[in-house]
DNA sequence: GATGAATGAGAGTTCATTCAT
DNA sequence: TATGAATGAACTCTCATTCAT
């Protein structure tokens, strides 16, 4: 009936305890989606996680899809944070070295988050548009930097160098997900190793031998 | 989904009439699907999509989670058929070319539809080992082929087959998925030749010029 | 999130047992904001006084506030019909008692039922603009027999027909609905007596002596 | 709304300050209900619109009722306060017209809320029993006023004073609310003016020519 | 076999009220 | 007295599944 809304839109908790009932719910709500899948991912659950009663999910969000909406932000400053390579390291190699390894150790919980949202990216413009901007942080960066090494003649100048980020990217966006899905373990740093292979025999960049 | 089930168990169909309905399910269940997201696969939608009534649904499948895996059955089977490349290709460089051809065209659309079943899959185990499969099926065979590059002398005796098959088989398939959920449109051959170069350079193939 | 609507928008029911339970949950529904008032009409409130599950509710109306507009426009037509005058009724001052007694005996139950509407009314302009036209039916019919009585002579000339119209409206709309609720049981025919005296006297009309 | 009650049985302010907030907040909630309609009025809604706290809404009132029963009182008293026609006006008619003159326009706004709140009332006695009351003694109050005019032989003596009365106050009361949501805007003192008419022509009063 | 109505558990959301500070 | 977070029962709506025809 358009029922005038009477219920707050959710403002930013006042005090320091409204604070950390606010954080909690996101991290629950993170925990359980990674645990449960969207499908899991209710209210009802996350509340339950957070120890906290179920209405007070919508004393700090608007709806289920806002708690989403904020848990993938969340992961994606995170990512965004953690693989950052330091300016210090200078030779490329140890540089796409380090990017891998941030990626797959420090984000990789966070991509796996991501791509459970995937499936509700199907829905929503938002959150689709979100992930694509994600997405295209990573390949634009690693794009930049081929660019970069083929004007300094260290890269194959005959690739497309955004086809390339593309499809390099891919594969490690893809790796850190399926990683702990595998019939076996599997030695991180080694995988680490091979990627960083890859992707500079890839470019032509030298590889130093161990 | 994790409902109780008192189904009776639908048999095979015994008319051509049933054998029509049957398929013409499973073909409306995976454009579902790959149109609308699993958040959309219901059985309204299927049948509707399929031109039968609701309740025809459970007369050919137990439930709907029966009916997703007849649909990833079909996806997969569809993509082995697509992916076999001829052995009447000797060539090892003119095989990946072809074996990452035939995955973006032929498969691009099964994968898709297998990416939008992984959502479900983390609720039922059945699926879940069936996905499983699939990608062993293709890791396990780049894997040998790796394996006899090298035994072969023509492959880097330095690489961990299984690792690069994984990080290799993962870089194509997210290839596949992603590649039109992109911004910009996209050269399938081009990225076919970019997938091939990076495939190739990473085994330490050698590349032929064009 | 914007999810695709995939549950059927109500079609028309297809079949006998299907018009059947329709019609009983206007029926019910009716019946349960005139015992219990708006607060009181819910969907539960609804099936139950009907005597079906609670799904079925929506295999036949979209919302609560589709019932809700179905009910109004069956009470408003109801009214209409069953307030209708005879042609055959010539005399001007029996006319008069003829749609007043129509009106308190045939339409109070309908009465009653549109004024605990007009409470939801105050938030839904389609519901509100139902409203008014059957107010302005009822008026604009006064509106016009007003009109015709002057020209022939038979009504004072110096009154407004309009405004005329609505305050005689509103005491036969308003009488209609509280006539029930007073403290004490009430003759109805003496109170169309008084109301048509009342109407007469107020046009100038002479009121035949009983 | 028949909730169990555990509150603290609020006492009277006991400060000024107190005293402020406490009438705030039934203006507030007057605003509200009128702006709003009964879905409108919520605690949080009458909290906000006094610009105070949600929490301080239960330091004055046992409950949302309890505000509703306070605001419907306010409303009554001042319908009385400023129906009340002074004594030094003899002549019956003009008692009429200054009668009904004050109630359109001193307590049009007051009949409002009183209107928006019988919703609430059917499901609260006392509060309905509140409404009966004020109506009642309009009523009342009027069939004593015809009853004067007929021992004096001013009015028809063949009218039951308590019908009249009832029919007449409905209509003025019922005009009183639907003035404002009419298509037109429409002249109050002429509507005074024809109101007054039709009681005066009803009674059988003589009216004067203008 | 096919149809479409019926079912009811469960999801998301609201809101009157309570409580700790 | 004032604040705003917390509570949970109740409400609207969905949808996988069953059933009568």
């Amino acid at each position: 009936m358009g029922r005038a809304r009477t219920n707050p839109a959710p403002t930013a908790p006042a005090t320091a305890r409204g604070r950390r009932t606010h954080d909690a719910l996101i991290v629950a709500g993170r925990e359980v989606i990674e645990e449960h899948g969207w499908a899991g991912f209710t209210p009802e659950a996350v509340t339950q996680a957070a120890g906290v009663s179920y209405g007070t999910f919508y004393t700090y969000f608007e709806s289920k899809d806002d708690l989403l909406r904020k848990i993938v932000q969340a992961a994606a400053d995170e990512m965004y944070a953690a693989s950052r390579v330091p300016d210090t390291l200078d030779d490329p190699y140890a540089r796409i070295v380090e990017a891998n390894r941030r990626y797959l150790a420090a984000t990789g919980r966070a991509a796996k988050v991501l791509r459970m949202v995937e499936h509700g990216a199907y829905l929503d413009d938002n959150l689709r548009r979100l992930l694509l901007e994600i997405r295209e942080f990573y390949v634009g960066r690693s794009e930049e930097g081929i660019r970069r090494l083929q004007v300094a003649g260290l890269a194959d100048p005959g690739l497309d160098p955004r086809l390339t980020a593309i499809a390099l990217g891919a594969m490690v966006e893809q790796v850190a997900v399926i990683i702990n899905e595998l019939r076996e373990p599997l030695d991180t740093e080694k995988m680490v190793d091979h990627l960083s292979r890859i992707w500079a025999s890839a470019l032509g960049l030298r590889v130093p031998s161990e």
